[in-house]
Order: structure tokens, then C-alpha cells, then sequence
DNA sequence: AATCATTTTCTTGTATACAATTCTGCCAAG
DNA sequence: CTTGGCAGAATTGTATACAAGAAAATGATT
């Protein structure tokens, strides 16, 4: 059991990073920081040292003297972060298939085990779960605690994107099969096979993602009728 | 003519990070606010939101109640950077041989003419800085943009090492022999050749920069005789 | 009525004051 | 001599107060 290591800033990044994976803080809202620390019920010097951290973290911008806003992302910019993902799997996956030892082959089976449950009872949370697992364990199976660091914060960035994907239509079926061929790879030791196979299966993602994102986008824009400045359209899961 | 954008906090996060480059503020070193506050001559309000940032870039280590350090770099770690980085790198190539202009060709050309100009030269602080303008000419070419963020994000903290890295034997001639045959494989369009180029062109900085410090910890473990506590020897340029 | 200048208000940036925790040094007991 | 605990000091975390710049509102001028 851990202890929760306290410092409110810490806690603020998560709640509010939370916020806006969820929607409640959308894209492009301007975050004021005696609103925000009167909700949180905090004062503004922890809200303003959470606030510079999710500016590192790309998820707010923060521009001098005139206040943060929610990040927008655009379906352009999305797509360039997934490939960027894919190209980081396919690292992970490529070293992995080098170093992983039998214990790693082991969380790995019992997390692809854990896919295929899920898969087969067509549950797209529990499937979400079992996916971080999997993947998180061959980050782990490359042995680079750099590029582990660097990936999984990543995918904590695309997290919420991620979880939308998995409830398209046969997502799930087609995701596991994906894995499949990916674990094969990874306990041949067939490093090429392995970086290819992941580098598709994030690819694949982002694209359908993408195109989702836009087809919305455009729905959205034959509805706002003539919305004078948005110079890119913003996009966020609900 | 650029105004700098003041708040202080921004300034003195550059500072701070100029301090760690430069050897001042060594690796493992305490930095405690209230003497740096005092030392740049502001309140501890804007030096800790500093640090938040650097702890964000991984620059220095921020436990909860327990003040900062300066963060240290193993050479396996800064090993695995490179490999990170190399990968990026190769990205940035692979995108560019498919999307430069003629206008991105004539920047990276002009960045590499100037390359040749300071390795005949023989002056190593001059091809340092067209160096940077070469590589950034291929991730612009990339054009894309969250790319381009992540990659000059990590050239920016392997800096110093690369830097000192143009020092050794020889290193010039062959840094710009290796920059002809990536800038024939962008003219060119050949997508694997530009990347699998731009990838060994990085390995090998790091691996002989990582050579270097093995050797230069192992000399200095030698003199130390047998100084109890240090896991991993701190390691960065003076 | 529209536009520009000015003033007012509001928000952010910084400094200082206070609270809470950790580190240090000392003393005592084993 | 070591170990354990207990003040005291020192350092970090948070709140509040103040300063400075930006947005908003007001008014004067054309």
C-alpha cells in the first residue's frame, strides 16, 4: 500500500489534468488562476506551479502575462503525435525483442492473456486496462529506462485518444490480433518483425483516429454555420 | 531585433540551466531556493517555478520536501539518450528525403556549406553552432511540427555533451563526411538512406561520447580510492 | 455614430509572511 | 563506541499582500 506523497501541486496537476482528459476543461478554455484555485479550494502560488507543469507537459499553454489555455489539438497535429508514438514502439519493441528475459516474457504472456479475456467478453474498458499492461511491459521488456520514461509519457499523452479508439467497431478483435503477431515477434526474438508490427499497430490507431476526428471536425463545421476565428478546429474526446 | 519576454521565472530558468551546462551547479548538487533566490537576486516564488520547469526537462530531480538536485546522467543513461535521439533524428530524416522543398534544400544547403567552411577551418565552437543549424534544417524539413518539438526538446538537453564531443581527434572531418552522405540521401528523396545515415551519425556520438566518460569515471574511481556512496558516478562536461 | 485616447478594473507576476516537515546536533542509555 | 530519541534550526510548501501589465470601459473628438 503507498502513501500519497502529498505536495497540493501535485494533486492539482492530476485533478486538473483529469479535467481536461475529461472534457470538463475544453480546448481553448482560458484557465484563470483565482477561479481555479477558489474551485480547488487551494491558494494561487500551488495552482500556478501545477499549471507550469502541465506547460511542460503540453497539455495547457501558458503565455506570459496573458494566462494559460487548454492545449488544442489539431487532427493534423494529433496524427504527427502518433506517429511520433510509433516510431517510439517500434523502439521499445525492436530493443525488447533483444533483451527481453523469461520473466519479462512471462508479464508479458499473463498481459496478453488478460487482452484476449477481455477481448472475448467484448469489454472495451477491461481491454483498455490489459492494453496499458501490455504495452507497458514491453516498454519495460527494452531495458532502457530512458526511452521507457520517454514512451510511457507519451502514451500517458494519448491516453484519453487511445481509450476513444478502442469503441469503434471490431476495434478490439482487430487490436488483439494485432498483439498477437506482435508477441510472437517479441518471444522469437525477431526484433525486426517486432518494431515493424508495433510501429503499424500505433499507426493504424492514430490514423483511424484521425480520420474520426476530422469527419467530426467537418460535421461540426457545417453546423456552426460561419464561426468567425478558429483558424484550426479543436478537438478533444467528451 | 527580438524583445526578450521578461518574467523572471523564464530568465531564470535559462540561467539556472546555462549554470548546469556549464559545470557551475554540478551533478548531485543541492540546490537549495533560499541561497539561489539571494544569489539571482529574487524572491523564491518565481526560483521554484524555475525549477519546476527544469524538473519537468529532466534537468534536475525534485523531491517533495526535500529540496533539489542537480540531476545526474550515468553513461548508460546518457547511452540511452543518444539511442533516443538517434531514432528521432531518423524520423526527421526519413519524413524530409519525402517533404522538403526546394527552399528547405537551399536552408540545409547553406546550412552545410557552412559547415564545411568552420571544419576547414579547423574551429570547432563555429561548426558547433552551424551544426545545430544543419540538424535543425532537417527537422524543419520533417514538417512536422510536434516532431520538430520533440526532437529540438532533446538536441537542447544533450547540448553540452555534444559539444564537448567536437573536441576529440578528427571528430570534425568526420561529423561533416557523415553530413555529405545525409544530405545526398535528402536531395536525393531516399527516405531509408537519409534516415538510416542520420541515426548512425547520432549512435556514434553518443557512443564514443559514452566511451569517453566510461573511461574518464573509471580514472577518476581510481583516484578516489574508496569513496562509500556515489551508485553511479556523476558525470558532465566541465 | 465611429474611433481613438484615457482611465478603470481585472489578471498575472513577484515578494513576503506563515505553517509544516525534515534535517542536525546533542544527550542519554545500552 | 554505537544507537535511539528528542529539541532546535533550517528548508520546503502554502497563503496572502503588493506591483505591474493587459483587457475593458468610459469619454472626448471628428
Amino acid at each position: 500500500m503507498k502513501i500519497k506523497s502529498g505536495t497540493r501541486a501535485e494533486k492539482l496537476r492530476e485533478a486538473i489534468e483529469e479535467s481536461i482528459a475529461t472534457g470538463t476543461f475544453a480546448p481553448g478554455m482560458h484557465l484563470e488562476e483565482t477561479e481555479l484555485a477558489q474551485r480547488f479550494g487551494v491558494s494561487r502560488t500551488p495552482l500556478r506551479e501545477a499549471l507550469i507543469q502541465l506547460s511542460s507537459m503540453g497539455i495547457v499553454v501558458l503565455r506570459p502575462r496573458r494566462g494559460a489555455v487548454v492545449a488544442e489539438v489539431t487532427p493534423q497535429r494529433l496524427l504527427e503525435m502518433f506517429e511520433v508514438m510509433a516510431e517510439l514502439e517500434a523502439m521499445c519493441g525492436r530493443l525488447a525483442a533483444r533483451r527481453m528475459s523469461d520473466a519479462d516474457h512471462a508479464v508479458l504472456m499473463r498481459a496478453h492473456m488478460a487482452c484476449e479475456a477481455a477481448c472475448s467478453a467484448q469489454d472495451p474498458d477491461a481491454y483498455y486496462h490489459e492494453n496499458e499492461q501490455f504495452h507497458h511491459a514491453i516498454y519495460a521488456g527494452s531495458h532502457s529506462d530512458f526511452l521507457i520514461e520517454q514512451t510511457t509519457a507519451m502514451h500517458r499523452r494519448l491516453r484519453p485518444y487511445r481509450r476513444l479508439q478502442l469503441r469503434v467497431r471490431n476495434r478490439l478483435a482487430t487490436s488483439f490480433s494485432e498483439h498477437n503477431g506482435i508477441v510472437d515477434a517479441l518471444i522469437a526474438g525477431d526484433a525486426e518483425a517486432a518494431s515493424e508490427r508495433l510501429r503499424l499497430h500505433i499507426l493504424i490507431q492514430g490514423e483511424r483516429f484521425t480520420d474520426l476526428l476530422a469527419s467530426l471536425a467537418s460535421l461540426r463545421a457545417r453546423s456552426d454555420a460561419q464561426s468567425s476565428e478558429t483558424p484550426a478546429p479543436l478537438i478533444f474526446p467528451s
